[in-house]
DNA sequence: TATTGTTATACTCTATAACTATA
DNA sequence: TATAGTTATAGAGTATAACAATA
């Protein structure tokens, strides 16, 4: 039996592991929303905070970070912006909280930004073999909430 | 038969969004490579860099840049990084190329790399049930492809 | 003419720390 | 004490433009 020395090189060393085709996959991905949202004058951060406002008018910015995995420092500049856009009205319900609602420019938008979604989800799922869409969702899925509920308990370890 | 004047809004309107899904699992994923390579005291970008040159010994900047999409004007201060760290050389070919190889040091470090990328990745799939996992990479390739496909036609038509 | 490497620069995204006002 | 919002700031990551040297 011979013995090999060294393991074989690929061509492309990256190209093998799922986690960098993953990636790969998500920026190409990403690229296209972007591109389909920008003649609404959006960007896909704030396209995704329309929604989550329309599903769940009043609510907080906070709320609405932890929905969206953004920070609250990072979405003041956002609602803040929204708000000067026309889109969003602040109300101030609680002394401390703002609670978010559409306001009718909003809601018109809002709309648009879903049909944009829609279109790019259509476009991203016509890319993958008819055979394993229904897997390629569930295995998405199933990724994103065991990484979610690893960090989970990584928060409370260090509280 | 009764008329729904609104479509109702689900609680999470970007959940059954399959781009959305792919973007979260991509940078848990993401989160939890670089998390690995820390203790190497390298980042994701940098590692990948370093297996690319070891299948690619005497690959240029612009080269390992192609592969990996990275802009040449990024590649500069990477490369430079690298060697600052003693673990590739850059090495004039050609007048104006700088062929890249590893150092030993840079050997010793890459083999690292590599368990830790494997390491990573393992963890990716075990997080995926089983039924899934075959078709989950599958569909990624498909969708890199697909995507990049598309990107160079763009790059054709703009030129 | 096209390509390589380089520099400078800018913009976006993400993250941390500190502060206030309120619950 | 914990939470909401805010501000300032810092660090990645990514992008463009321009230039010199070379193919």
């Amino acid at each position: 039996m011979q013995t090999r020395r060294h393991t074989p090189q690929p061509a492309d060393p990256m190209r093998p592991l799922a986690g960098y085709a993953l990636r790969r996959a998500s920026s190409a991905a990403m690229a296209e929303v972007a591109e389909n949202l920008r003649p609404l004058g959006l960007r896909p951060v704030e396209a995704s905070v329309l929604l989550v406002i329309r599903s769940r008018p009043g609510a907080t910015q906070s709320d609405i970070g932890r929905l969206l995995n953004i920070l609250r420092a990072n979405m003041t500049p956002l609602a803040i912006g929204l708000e000067r856009g026309g889109l969003v009205r602040r109300e101030k319900t609680d002394g401390r909280s703002r609670g978010l609602v559409l306001t009718e420019k909003g809601m018109a938008l809002t709309a648009k930004v879903q049909k944009a979604f829609e279109a790019s989800d259509r476009s991203l799922s016509e890319r993958i073999p008819k055979k394993y869409r229904e897997g390629f969702v569930a295995a998405l899925y199933a990724l994103w909430d065991s990484y979610e509920a690893e960090s989970r308990l990584d928060d409370l370890s260090s509280s």
